[in-house]
DNA sequence: CTAGCATTCAAACGTTCGTTTGAACCGCTG
DNA sequence: CAGCGGTTCAAACGAACGTTTGAATGCTAG
């Protein structure tokens, strides 16, 4: 319990989490062996059952460790946002919630990056423990900003609004992910990496546009 | 080389193939071993490899079946909007891409809509063989209809369409992969399931507004 | 009827998987 | 210095993996 004895721990946990984060994006949690994983954190293969218990709490654990704060950040985000004036813009609501995500992503040496791809690729992963956590992480962040944007737009309908959420998660969940579909779209330059700022301003504005679209025929073949 | 002789062949590939689609959806190729995947078909453990070679190759196999058709009916679509009127305005355009996806979402029996969610899925999977295959049957459906768009929107900088088009695209496969998230958002009914022209009416509406999107700061910032 | 071919089958191949074990090692406390 | 909890280590566990094999099977053609 003396200081000694804290820091090595936390170190070797935070080196298999690092190197599980970054295989796990590459390879999937099937793709990923224990061996490997093991291997490019520099430790003992059975490390990870002894600091995490067994594979499947490892890839909870290493979600934890990002969303929570992430998601915590959301939340600030958009009181912060409250406070200054109610309701919100729907554009603003729309950069509280993305913004964390995409400054994360910039964070290359924190590897806060290889986690945002992982995410991107885990929300169409149909594995039923994995979606579980992601839903109960992510559920209560999901029921604010729904709140907000109903606020935000009144004269929406709940059913549409619900769906355009969707859509605005799945974009923002597959721009993360899918890094080098832009480059098969346009054969695009590998070195026009992403520039968080600027892709946070295209993103906004194609999805505030898209959130605040006109009601149309939906409505009336909703109905 | 007779009938009798080539039916029973062609049922046996379409067995494995259905059951290869729904367990690649539900579990991920890695996930997915040849023991359940042809107890599923009803076949021989040896089968797969008899009628396909390897794994990988049923990997392939799986997605030309279904992609060669799908991209196909694509470029139809966007020839006969072309032939009526040019440049077709771009939310036209938009359906002529997405309708053919949400169209194989109804025909539940067919399997069409295991194809579907599994093709969400893999475009975010960075394993390499299989994103160098979704590239490259995709490639020229992307050129065409981003040749299309720039004729639609000729005001728009090209750098900003591709990235709007990608916006397009990750929202088109989260959508199609992602079916349990609505009801993240909202406690949604689940008898609520996917009604192909509606979900195609929300879909294009939400993109065409998005894609059509006031240039603001970005240009600016792009320059 | 029989020879030939495509297909199916049960069984086994060697490899790799996630996990477990029990001994060695470490720095600290009494 | 003896002993102890936390940690690392090499080695092995049984199970499951993708693939291969060679014999059986059923249909077709001569």
């Amino acid at each position: 319990m003396t200081l000694r004895a804290v820091k090595p721990q936390h170190e070797t946990r935070t080196r298999i989490l690092d190197a599980a984060e970054e295989l796990f994006m590459l390879h999937g949690f099937e793709g990923t062996s224990m061996r490997q994983l093991t291997a490019k954190a520099g430790v003992n293969l059975a490390a990870v059952n002894y600091h995490f218990g067994s594979k499947d709490a490892l890839i909870e654990a290493v979600f934890r460790r990002r969303l929570d704060p992430m998601n915590a950040a959301r939340l600030a985000a958009l009181d912060a946002l409250e406070a200054a004036n109610r309701p919100p813009a729907p554009e603003a609501i729309i950069r509280a919630f993305i913004g964390e995500s995409l400054r994360m992503v910039e964070d290359a040496k924190g590897g806060g990056r290889n986690f945002i791809r992982l995410l991107g690729r885990t929300y169409t992963d149909p594995a039923k423990p994995i979606r579980a956590l992601i839903g109960q992480l992510y559920a209560p962040v999901m029921a604010r900003f729904k709140a907000a944007l109903e606020q935000a737009l009144p004269q929406m309908p709940a059913e549409e609004l619900v769906w355009r959420m969707h859509f605005m998660f799945g974009t923002l969940s597959y721009t993360l992910a899918a890094t080098d579909t832009v480059q098969l779209i346009a054969g695009c330059k590998p070195e026009d990496r992403y520039d968080a700022r600027l892709l946070e301003d295209r993103l906004a504005s194609f999805l505030a546009a898209g959130l605040t679209a006109p009601l149309k025929s939906v409505v009336r073949k909703a109905a």
